[in-house]
DNA sequence: AGGGCCCATCGCA
DNA sequence: TGCGATGGGCCCT
């Protein structure tokens, strides 16, 4: 059942920067100006420039950066350092605002056939649309988007965990929600805990995505070679693509090597929105993650 | 160096 | 949503 309540501002911002980045991207031959793209989506481009920045703090050319081929190529030259620049939280070593700021427990093997097990979901607004939260006791087992209808969303999620029983509790999944996608809540000191559901592999290659600081990118055959196994950039591919949660497991920040963004479960569309948002965000990320690491890492011994 | 133009941005109504 | 002030960048003289 569908209550009809009006969608709050964050996702018609989406919708809106959604419709741009189809219309850009199809025709980049074109190179299509900005108040084309603001026509086409029907609006001014006073009106574009507004939600660019409220969504996410970026001006119409940066926005148009953010979402060209020059800027994947650009994160492309660094991917293989992107997976090593990041180290575990509490070690020794000086600040890197863009370490890992969310730790992980992965479930036992009981848990991960999901049987008996109990995932709460719920539907929030995120600034990639409407957002499907599943949790389990342990933390965030599940994130995905709403496309069209929830039930659509939702059933994505159940037949990832065939075996779980689902309760509706918005109450319960919106702080995951609002951790998920509020730079100012990405903190250190108190990480956000995920509960991982799938084969060793699959965890070993999600763990592996976790590394790359937000802003970055990386390619499947430099997962591939992080995990010592060289050979099984495809089967990284797979595993990247079965990832169950969706942006706070960075799965948008897998590229192939060519410099094509490859697929994307939930949308090629979402996925560049996604690279778009953290082009913008990173800035305000470096400072709040980074300003929370100062704190922490003073304490600690050289 | 100076002048003039273009254009993105942003405050304002 | 449209207007206009602002200011940086750029070319020409």
């Amino acid at each position: 059942m569908l209550e009809m309540e009006a969608a709050p501002p964050v996702i018609a911002d989406y919708a809106i920067v959604e419709r741009a980045i189809e219309f850009i991207s199809s025709r980049r031959r074109d190179q299509p100006s900005i108040d084309e793209a603001a026509k086409n989506a029907g609006l001014s481009l006073r009106r574009l420039e507004q939600v660019l920045e409220r969504w996410a703090r970026l001006t119409t050319t940066a926005f148009l950066q953010a979402i060209s081929v020059e800027h994947v190529r650009e994160l492309l030259r660094n991917s293989a350092a992107a997976l090593e620049e990041a180290h575990p939280v509490g070690l020794s070593g000086p600040a890197r605002p863009r370490d890992l700021f969310a730790i992980h427990e992965t479930l036992t093997l009981r848990d991960r056939r999901s049987d008996g097990l109990v995932l709460r979901y719920g539907f929030h607004p995120s600034p990639f649309g409407e957002a499907v939260v599943v949790a389990a006791p342990q933390g965030l087992a599940g994130l995905g988007f709403v496309d069209d209808d929830r039930e659509a969303a939702l059933g994505d999620m159940r037949r990832r965990w065939p075996r779980a029983r689902f309760l509706a509790d918005a109450d319960g999944t919106g702080a995951y929600a609002r951790r998920a996608f509020d730079p100012k809540l990405w903190r250190l000191d108190a990480p956000l805990r995920l509960a991982m559901i799938g084969s060793d592999f699959d965890v070993l290659v999600w763990e592996t995505l976790l590394r790359a600081p937000v802003g970055s990118a990386t390619t499947y055959s430099d997962i591939a070679r992080k995990i010592g196994k060289p050979t099984a950039a495809r089967a990284v591919g797979a595993a990247v693509g079965r990832n169950p949660i969706s942006f706070v497991v960075p799965c948008h920040r897998a590229l192939g090597r060519s410099g094509a963004l490859t697929g994307y479960y939930w949308g090629l569309a979402r996925k560049q929105a996604m690279i778009a948002w953290e082009a913008g965000r990173v800035a305000e990320v470096v400072e709040w993650v980074g300003a929370a690491m100062g704190k922490n890492i003073s304490s600690a011994p050289c």
